[in-house]
DNA sequence: GATCCTCGAGTTCC
DNA sequence: CTCGAGGATC
């Protein structure tokens, strides 16, 4: 049959026509055809295909609802991190950024105090400083949407894989569901020389108003509970499991950021790659506006702040990029965000409530924090009832009342926040907030320490429960099906009483087999969870007891300078501060004199102190000894590996296994030039003389730790012994 | 002593 | 996410 010999051609045309009808209505935003045509050509696509299963293409408009739901999201790795971008609220602040561009990047401040006829004309003044300069630099504004930020993969300009921002290190999988937003191209245009081996880019999935109104009426049709707004909308589509459900939702998607893309280097600036993108048939928002001058990029954002509600879909802000790649280089990153890029947030939504009460929560250490209660109230999306007042200072300086008629926030639009009260509307019982005089939880003592307060009972259990939720939390030991609400339940069934009672909770299935909501499997997985969370190491031990001043980052670094519990636990304070000793004291404790030959790291003055106080309170000691002995590893593995690889030297070396404790000033060497030295001969460096030292090596001025030596009897080498066992 | 950066702490909703 | 304060740097 004559026509069946044309179904091939008439299969690429269908695609060719779809793709381009996608193209048209997401790159152009100009229409060619409405949705019941595009159904109509991609239902004659499929019958097509199935009748010509040779000419299978994954890139077919009609595999973006490609075979069965998958099981479950995997983690994936972002090849570049996704950082976050900071935000400023206000034109000076803005400003003061464009301040601190132009400093990173070595050109003339924009002072405000011009010179005579310059301040006249602000434009002309800077655009000739940065000629003059020879190194202008332009800007590029494009919308904050209010969406979820993906990272899109194409190989061979197929697309291979879609990741959520997740923590901007590692993100979820959802290349199934990207799939099936037809706004995401599958494929890439040929443009030139076809599309770059490997193309990856950033950008925003997001849901426009009308869909969202258009699902939310569904599902209250339904019976269903609606979504909050667009962009919960948005990210609960893409949790979905089943593409056809993402498919149905018209998602839409907007790129706005580059991710790998390697052999790219002849694009020299973000507006260009945005053109480039464009072209492979990629959408770009269609408000992307690049400016010459700062003075521009502010009128732009005030101009569009009356324009945003206009648009169709949810905008909190205005990213401001610098647009050359190279200045982007140059200008670099802090930990958390790029220096060549801010965001411009409009002010947030705002709304009236009454205060109805203030409890005072305890933390875990045991700062006590007014919290307020308000009636319901519907903000951006949510609906609010809580928020923090802070401290008793702030209560005061806003003169915040019960009763009151309150002005209420989201600050970045989820953290609400009580901004002040209407003083008219103030009702003649409105009553005064006052502190607490004694813990809510426990009745112990308060106390003030600047404007916080604290309840400074040790065994306050109100504290020990928000301390062992931070301990079984994501960035402390991690553990896998121990949530807050089980931690109250095991609390209150008296399971647990001390941190290293969760590890013997393996041993008492029955008992938690009897807890509400609790079955084999729920078991199971704590249990697991447990027994995974024993081999965390010293770092996340010591971030997860809640010690004063100590986090996650300053607990990694004390696992770097120490190699096990019993090491930090012989060390004093001043050897735990290395760079914040004086001079003379950094040469008593025998590190060098300037603080940087010292150790990288190690705690301030504020900090040490603390967490050597705790180390050596009573039920600092507690906590450690009952980890230690129910098998919880306090060792830090960084050093196991460091130490692990000399140690084929260990038995030629008369170091190799020993503890050694260095005192005293060393002439030929630094202590960490030393320490790590010893270490590469598989020796352990500890802070001080305790019994389990094998060695100690005393060098002139040498003082206590020498004394305890031959109070224990242990060896002493001098410098020149040291030196010729070193054999230098 | 001042300034900039980083880290810790507290916090809401679903 | 933001704030405040600790810590580093000049």
């Amino acid at each position: 049959m004559a026509a069946r010999r044309d179904e091939p051609v008439r299969i690429r045309e269908l695609r060719r026509r779809l793709n381009e009808a996608n193209f048209a209505y997401y790159v152009e935003n100009d229409p060619v055809m409405p949705d019941s045509e595009y159904d109509r050509l991609l239902r004659e696509l499929e019958d097509l295909e199935r009748s010509h299963p040779e000419l299978a293409d994954e890139s077919s408009p009609t595999q973006r609802v490609g075979g069965q739901p998958i099981a479950g999201f995997k983690t994936v790795r972002h090849t570049v991190p996704m950082q976050s971008v900071d935000n400023t609220y206000s034109t000076a602040e803005l400003r003061a950024w464009h301040q601190r561009v132009l400093k990173g990047l070595g050109a003339p401040a924009d002072s405000q105090a011009g010179h005579g006829e310059q301040e006249a004309d602000d434009l002309f003044s800077s655009a000739k400083k940065q000629k003059a300069h020879g190194d202008r630099i332009a800007f590029v504004c494009d919308p904050k949407i209010d969406g979820v930020a993906i990272s899109l993969r194409y190989e061979a300009g197929r697309l291979v894989r879609a990741v959520t921002r997740g923590d901007g290190e590692k993100g979820d999988d959802v290349t199934a569901k990207a799939r099936a937003i037809r706004a995401i191209p599958l494929s890439l245009k040929n443009v030139n020389d076809g599309p770059p081996a490997v193309l990856e880019m950033r950008g925003e999935i997001f849901m426009p108003n009308r869909e969202f109104e258009r699902i939310n009426a569904a599902k209250e049709a339904g019976g269903e509970p609606p979504f909050a707004n667009a962009r919960n909308a948005t990210a609960g589509t893409l949790k979905n499991l089943d593409p056809k459900i993402v498919a149905e939702r018209r998602l839409n998607f907007v790129a706005h950021g580059r991710g790998l893309a390697p052999g790219l280097d002849h694009i020299e600036t973000f507006s260009d790659f945005l053109g480039y993108i464009r072209e492979l048939g990629v959408p770009i928002s269609r408000d992307v506006e690049r400016f010459e001058t700062f003075d521009e990029v502010v009128a732009h954002v005030e101009r569009f702040a009356d324009q945003r509600g206009e648009l169709g879909y949810g905008v909190d802000g205005m990213v401001i990029r610098v647009d050359r790649f190279d200045q982007q280089d140059r200008l670099g990153a802090t930990s958390k965000a790029p220096r060549w890029c801010i965001a411009y947030k409009y002010p947030a939504e705002q709304g009236r409530t009454k205060l109805v009460k203030v409890d005072w929560q305890v933390g875990k250490g045991g700062t006590l924090t007014p919290r307020a209660t308000m009636e319901p109230i519907f903000i951006a999306g949510t609906t609010v009832q809580h928020a923090t007042l802070h401290n008793i200072e702030e209560i005061r300086r806003k003169d915040i009342r019960i009763g009151d008629t309150v002005i209420v926030e989201k600050a970045g639009e989820i953290i609400p926040q009580v901004v002040g009260a209407v003083e008219q509307d103030r009702p003649k019982n409105a009553r005064k907030i006052h502190p607490p005089e004694k813990c809510p939880a426990c009745g112990g003592p308060v106390e003030p320490e600047g404007p916080k307060l604290y309840c400074t009972n040790p065994e306050c259990p109100a504290q020990f429960r928000e301390k062992l939720k931070w301990f079984v939390g994501r960035d402390q030991m991690d553990i896998d099906g121990l949530g807050e609400k089980l931690v109250d339940q095991l609390i209150d069934a008296g399971l647990v009483e001390h941190f290293a009672d969760l590890f013997t909770l393996p041993e008492k299935r029955d008992q938690l087999l009897a807890l509400d909501r609790m079955g084999e499997k729920s078991v199971e997985n704590l249990i697991a969870g447990i027994e995974e969370a024993r081999s965390r190491g010293l770092a996340r031990v010591l971030a997860g007891l809640g010690i004063r001043h100590l986090g996650t980052t300053t607990a990694k670094q004390l696992a770097r300078i120490f190699p096990d519990i019993d090491a930090l636990l012989e060390a004093d304070v001043e050897q735990l501060m290395p760079k914040a000793l004086g001079r003379k004291d950094a040469v008593r404790y025998g590190f060098p004199e300037d603080p940087k030959d010292r150790l990288e790291t190690g705690l301030g003055r504020e900090t040490a102190p603390a967490v050597h106080a705790f180390l050596h309170s009573p039920p600092g000691r507690e906590a450690l000894g009952r980890l230690k002995r129910i098998g919880v590893d306090l060792t830090s593995p960084i050093y196991r590996e460091a130490s692990t690889k000399p140690r084929a030297r260990e038995d030629d070396s008369p170091f190799g296994g020993k503890t050694i404790v260095l005192t005293g000033t060393l002439e030929r060497y630094t202590r960490p030039e030393l320490t790590e030295r010893l270490e590469a001969l598989g020796a352990k460096v500890s802070g001080s003389v305790s019994k389990k030292t094998d060695l100690v090596i005393a060098g002139e001025n040498a003082g206590s730790k020498l004394e305890k030596a031959n109070e224990l009897g242990i060896e002493v080498w001098d410098e020149a012994k040291l030196r010729a066992e070193l054999g230098a």
